[in-house]
DNA sequence: CTGTTAGCGCTTTCAC
DNA sequence: GTGAAAGCGCTAACAG
């Protein structure tokens, strides 16, 4: 008889053919296929896990010699040392990283706390922040909040239970307290903010020059003949929106053009909104002719929107976004934004944290800001 | 006196400007801006943590009480758990998971090692897979590899020194050795494979069903008239790619179409060897009319290249991608794909490891084969 | 209801 | 060189 592993009933259940020697099973009820392999598997209770007490006895030594011979001391006659290496080989023993991490109050690993990894942008900093703190002997732990707060401060709560022996955060978008970082702080572990920093706490961080790069932006749409350019800002709790609205509003002053409150609008970082705000944009009496978008999501969200509705990119509205996702090069047309250096934000923000890991920090924290670059494709 | 804090250069320093009240700083050797904040911080060493004793001692009562009333046990006076509760909160004591789980002998903990995260699919599976576990009362800590076969072994080897209670696993495409794995099999902790798992071992799995995938994709594109389908193959230690380019194969017998072996090419997965050999497709003397691609990251690159000599897609070439990737609906012309179930592979996969988890597992590992759907766009 | 005791697996004095 | 003993912070019998 067999029950599907689903919704255990058994009437669903069609034979679904034979597949390398086994025989497949569907479920019409849930509309997925398994199957059982031939071979049976005996599932022990977990089984005595060897420690050093086990190499110990099995040598008749102590096991503070097979401790030392194992961490490669020095004192140690290399006979034991072998022997001792030999025996643990043999017992396939695995070091409780647990007790030692008790014992010297120190876990050798750090945590990262992230809103999301669906874009690029974190996965390419967590990769390269990840390689210099692998090769420095820590483990990186990555915890995700999809933008909650809540999960953030869980995700805290877990680390720091955890005893991280340090903390890289970019924060979500709607985190407005830091206290569940500020514990880090107060415990003595070090905190490394990068992408969206907390202003109000003293610690290291790295960002990139934001202002600079919608500055910029903006002002290669002015170049190139826009007039009324409307701005899709990010929330304004971020600094990161705030300074790229800065430089937006700068850059059209700069230039001489007014700065129309009807084309700056914030949304909350969701695409439903950008589909919303843009068609609302251009259904304006007097709609933009380019937008500047917080990100490049928004951008390509943007840019759906004008295909959808007929309009021409970049001739009826060009559009810019920020980050230079690899999509962004993919679309049609291949959209104009701002890079950002994610490897080298990973970089630093590791550097950073193991500053703050090794050196007993006797400077002021350092506040690293790295500069951006417009790339110009086809949608301006 | 201005030290640049990556080339630690004094010459290279200029100002740039002040920003918010602090001066900031701009390094010409490294491209690099900086600034330092008003306020000067006090680096403590490490302060004591605090623990159950000094809640204990604050309150003249023994260490297993106050040890009773954090975890809410019954047999509590309730005056004296309030009591223990406002010291722990006052004292900010943050229980210490390391002695926790070194009582226990479980961390609460389990592992997700995985090749990469920079496509879609993996951050997807991750977060539903992630859901789950923590709902269940799990951390999830994820290892990327890099698809590098030592640095999966590294992570393997890292998880298990941390007493995962158990893992999940998507191996690299370099792993042909599965000693690393077998080992927490050995210590009885549950393994858990999905998308790319090893047949050799007798561990639940989920995969989605490629064969058919693959079969339903070609049949679409000797449906719609092509004839010469060339087949981009993924590694053959993968047997996700086998069961594609079975069912390619498959198909194209079905139809009673040759196999040319001449369009059937097997690549490492790096973009680099896609255009290497689209481009070397195209130039064949009977260049393909099809391309059926291992994924969309390939499928994509292999647009790029027609785009850039000017053949057109789909009129003379089609292409078909695997996955369904974001991506892939934005690019130009969009990408007919086989949708894979992201969410459902993640939940299942947490679902296995779950049941192995908490059952004493009595029957036989489950396997789990889910359906693709194939997603007809322009680009076929 | 609460305290005492032992111990999870490891490192670290301090003797010998 | 090696061993004995104490302790990291916590839980779990077992008494009372």
């Amino acid at each position: 008889m067999i029950r599907c592993p689903h919704c255990k009933q058994v009437e669903s259940i069609n034979r679904a053919g034979i597949v390398r020697g086994k025989q497949r099973y569907f479920c019409k009820a849930c509309q997925v296929h398994f199957s059982f392999p031939n071979e049976v598997h005996t599932p022990s209770l977990r089984p005595h896990q060897v420690t050093i007490v086990d190499i110990a006895e099995q040598l008749g030594i102590s096991k503070s010699t097979v401790s030392r011979a194992l961490r490669g001391q020095s004192d140690i006659h290399p006979g034991t040392r072998q022997a001792v290496l030999d025996v643990a080989n043999q017992l396939d023993y695995q070091p409780n990283q647990l007790a030692h991490s008790l014992v010297k109050s120190r876990t050798n690993t750090v945590g990262m706390l992230v809103p999301e990894f669906l874009s690029s942008f974190f996965p390419k900093v967590i990769m390269s922040a990840q390689q210099v703190l692998v090769e420095a002997g820590y483990n990186v732990v990555i915890c995700q909040s999809g933008e909650s707060y809540e999960t953030e401060v869980a995700n805290a709560r877990t680390l720091l239970a955890n005893r991280v022996d340090g903390l890289m955060v970019s924060h979500t978008k709607e985190t407005r307290n830091f206290d569940h970082l500020r514990t880090f702080q107060r415990k003595g572990i070090p905190v490394v903010f990068f992408n969206r920093v907390c202003e109000d706490m003293t610690v290291p961080n790295v960002t990139v020059d934001d202002y600079r790069g919608a500055f910029v932006a903006v002002e290669h749409l002015i170049q190139t003949g826009r007039r009324r350019i409307a701005h899709l800002a990010g929330p304004d709790s971020l600094p990161n929106s705030r300074n790229r609205l800065n430089g937006y509003h700068d850059a059209l002053l700069h230039y001489g053009l007014p700065v129309d409150n009807e084309l700056i609008i914030s949304y909350d970082l969701t695409l439903e909104k950008v589909n919303i705000y843009v068609n609302h944009l251009l259904n304006l009496p007097h709609p933009p002719d380019a937008l500047f978008a917080m990100n490049d999501p928004a951008a390509i969200e943007a840019l759906r929107v004008c295909r959808s509705r007929g309009i021409r990119v970049p001739a009826e509205l060009a559009i810019v976004g920020f980050s230079d996702d690899p999509v962004s090069e993919l679309v049609e047309p291949s959209l104009t934004t701002v890079a950002q250096p994610m490897a080298e934000i990973g970089r630093e923000t590791a550097r950073l944290l193991l500053n703050a890991l090794h050196g007993p920090v006797s400077d002021v924290p350092e506040q690293v800001m790295l500069p951006t670059q417009l790339i110009v494709r086809r949608s301006s």
